[in-house]
RNA sequence: GGAGAGGUGGCUGAGUGGUCGAAAGCGACGGUCUUGAAAACCGUUGAGGGGUCUCCCCCUCCCAGGGUUCGAAUCCCUGCCUCUCCGCCA
């Protein structure tokens, strides 16, 4: 969410640097609303200002003894004038916040102009992408033919986009997340934390994928409102919500592992082949919780703390930076890592580190105590995917396969399956 | 699933329907004292929002939502959550 004064006070400039988004503010509107809701406002407290004064003065009267009668007559007209007001103050308000619910943050002042994937901007390139002496294979064909990935029977079992993995790559499904668990709370300093995997509305609000994208959530039928978590962003983000932390506490580094379910409505046939989008995987979940000043320098790190995880398993990757149009509706900035496939011969997304500077905050009330001022001011959020846990066991099923077929066992991994050094 | 208790400020914890945004204690902050610190003493100390907004004024908030009333932390209803005991269970 954005900061109201900021709607009401620049209007203008908010709404070009949402354009660089692709959004198209709708300023009569919100002007409009908000010239109602002052109105409305004002009145609706000068009423309830002389209702307290003349409830006040009845008190007094009747502790000395006095008669009240003609002090109630005198307020009583004034109970159906401010219910009404009050109604209405309301009811603009609730549209006002419903407009507001729906505006995405906005961009960095270095987010590259951009409509789509295409025009993110590559800013660094690790490794060189695999190269082999015979064609490689990709991670289904792979896994087809040593019949430990099956995606017939997971359609028999659930339906389309599910998988089943066995032995071997079970096995290395497992060792990955306990790596990359490893990996962030021992040298990075995170702290392991263990989240509900069904949230509320309000959660999902905070984050921000509610009210705009509830067609990309699970839900629960039951009459209580859960949501299934499209990723541990929600619970690790919301740990913060309605609380005020105290500076030195600052910045909460948290790190989950969890499942992450995505009905991915918009998605039909993309990337249909595979296990690169499924309605179920897991994730390493990074998130950083900071004071303002800090958030750029954090998003550098938590970045470069992913990093980490393919640079240990040895692929080659690059980073670029999101464009206005790519970027996510919380996110001022984004750099998203991209491994390299040599199945599909391309780059692909195996984690995203967005800096949501306050806009989460605000959604959730999740503040800190400046101690300049003393008084609760929004913090920053951060999230990345360090990593994406079914990504990068197809990074590796395609960049560690041999002319059999096989899959070779990167060395960090060594520890985490003894005896396992090929699957296949 | 059954029975009971309870949700008040950063924390503990009072609160006959009428200056209660709320006693008291703890904590925190400032000051006095001290070479310094501790102790002691004095003082300050909730959040959100609005207005003609550096002064100032006003509104809202005692789990949430309704209701009764001129007036609700206090009375009534509903929901949520927490705790205790029993049952069941990984």
């Amino acid at each position: 969410m954005l900061d109201s004064k900021l709607i009401r006070d620049n209007i203008e400039e908010t709404a070009e640097r949402l354009n660089v988004k692709g959004f198209e503010l709708d300023i009569d509107a919100i002007n409009e609303l908000e010239s109602h809701r002052k109105t409305i406002q004002v009145k609706t407290e000068s009423l309830q200002n002389e209702r307290n004064v003349s409830s006040k003065s009845i008190g007094q009267a009747k502790a000395k003894g006095e008669d009240i009668q003609p002090l109630l007559k005198e307020v009583g007209l004034l109970g159906d004038q401010l219910k009404k007001a009050h109604d209405e103050l309301e009811i603009v308000k609730q549209q006002l916040h419903e407009k507001l619910s729906e505006i995405p943050n906005v961009p960095d002042a270095d987010v590259p102009v951009g409509n789509s994937e295409e025009e993110n901007v590559e800013i660094k390139r690790w490794g060189q992408p695999t190269s082999f002496d015979f064609e490689p294979k990709d991670h289904v064909d792979l896994g087809q033919e040593n019949k430990e990935m099956d995606f017939d029977i997971a359609s028999e079992i659930t339906g389309s986009r599910f998988v089943v993995l066995r032995s071997g790559l079970a096995r290395l499904h497992r060792a990955l997340t306990q790596f990359m668990l490893d990996i962030h709370t021992q040298e990075h300093d995170y702290e392991e934390t263990y989240v509900p995997y069904i949230v509320n509305r309000k959660s999902l609000f905070g984050t921000g994928q509610l009210p705009k994208f509830e067609h990309d959530q699970f839900t629960i039928q039951d009459d209580r409102g859960f949501y299934l978590i499209s990723t541990a962003e929600v619970p690790l983000t919301n740990l913060v919500a309605n609380q005020i932390i105290d500076a030195e506490k600052l910045p909460l580094k948290f790190v989950a592992h969890t499942p992450c379910f995505r009905s991915e409505a918009g998605s039909y046939g993309r990337d249909t082949r595979g296990m690169i989008r499924q309605h179920q995987f897991e994730k390493v979940e990074l998130v950083w919780v900071t004071k303002p000043d800090d958030s750029y320098d954090a998003h550098e790190q938590l970045t470069q703390h992913a990093e980490v995880i393919l640079q240990k398993l040895g692929l080659p990757y690059r980073v670029v930076i999101l464009c206005g149009g790519d970027l996510g509706f919380s996110s001022a900035k984004t750099y998203d890592l991209e491994v390299w496939l040599p199945g599909q011969n391309a780059y692909r997304e195996i984690s995203s580190c967005s800096n949501m500077q306050d806009f989460q905050a605000r959604r959730m009330h999740a503040r800190w105590r400046n101690p300049n001022t003393g008084k609760p001011e929004l913090v920053h959020t951060l999230n990345g995917s360090g990593l994406a846990v079914g990504r990068t066991l197809i990074a590796i099923m395609e960049n560690y396969q041999d002319v059999h077929g096989r899959i070779h066992i990167p060395e960090a991994l060594h520890a985490y399956m003894p005896g396992i050094t090929v699957i296949g």
